[in-house]
DNA sequence: CTCCTTTACTTCACTAGTGAAGTGTTACGC
DNA sequence: GCGTAACACTTCACTAGTGAAGTAAAGGAG
């Protein structure tokens, strides 16, 4: 029966077929779910409190704006994690000094301790995408992942 | 002033040095929050809806343990998304005719209809992206997704 | 100086996921 | 057959995000 053949993208490829929106999505989630158990068990600290980490870490004093900037969330998901981050004692606030509405954010000595583990975590995955892409295909995938991230919407 | 130049990772480049891994969950992030904000003004439908309504479509009659192992998530991931899917009129289910614990699922008519109109939204964006990366850079990209799928961890 | 708009943060209701613990079926091994 | 292990689904507490609406301080333009 020849016409089987005539159509070989049958039902489910392209159901599938919500194609790279969705192998990233996978992807994305694949790295987060592994990373999350991985940080919390070494570090106590889930992958979207080491990014708020990072980001106060390289910005001293940084307010809850700067850092929905730099994770691209809107400010009531920082309250949220800032709120958390403060009840784990892993970032401490104090009123700005230039703007009565603005916190200024810092890193506690547990937080700075928590970033250091996070880091090596962190660096051990990176290492394996490394390995598993490739010098150049690491290089090539984050051009595209920039490329997306710049894509206008 | 040379050593200026020696070291060009300054603080904020090492710290955002969760590299790939903070830049894959930026943009599957930036995606997804648009194809959510698209897809719910099209058809009401989340990108998640949209996906557990693709499974099923391309396999009607799945139970809900199949549906977490094609999206990678837990049963109670699954439970939580049908109920909503069933709140909805998206979907309905029938005790599975083989097993008791199971439930079959299928498209209700309304399901179909909303499946269809994502499909436009989401080829809409994936052909975006296709200009963005060109030909080859999707090929590559896709390729690099699925090596992270792929990856043991 | 006063009005008005913008801005920094908060709150709320909701979607979406994890992981652990529990319920009731099914399927074996003997 | 019968007990027990594996399995399909549920429930619960929690993290993490959106988007809309609200509060209070900041910063002009007149």
């Amino acid at each position: 029966m020849p016409f089987l053949y005539d159509s070989p993208m049958s039902a489910q490829d392209q159901d599938s077929d919500q194609r790279i929106l969705h192998l990233l999505q996978l992807a994305a989630h694949r790295m987060r779910t592994h990373s999350d158990r991985k940080g919390l068990e070494a570090a106590g600290v889930t992958t979207a409190q080491a990014g708020a980490l990072f980001v106060i870490a390289g910005k001293p004093g940084a307010t809850q704006k700067e850092i929905a900037e730099a994770l691209q969330q809107r400010e009531s998901a920082v309250t949220g994690m800032i709120t958390r981050l403060l009840d784990a004692k892993l970032v401490e606030r104090r009123p700005s000094a230039t703007d009565n509405r603005a916190w200024s954010l810092h890193l506690t000595a547990k937080g700075g301790k928590a970033l250091g583990t996070l880091r090596l975590v962190l660096d051990e995955l990176n290492a394996r995408i490394n390995e598993a892409l490739g010098e150049d295909g690491v290089k090539q995938f984050a051009a595209a992942l920039r490329a997306i991230g710049g894509m206008k919407l």
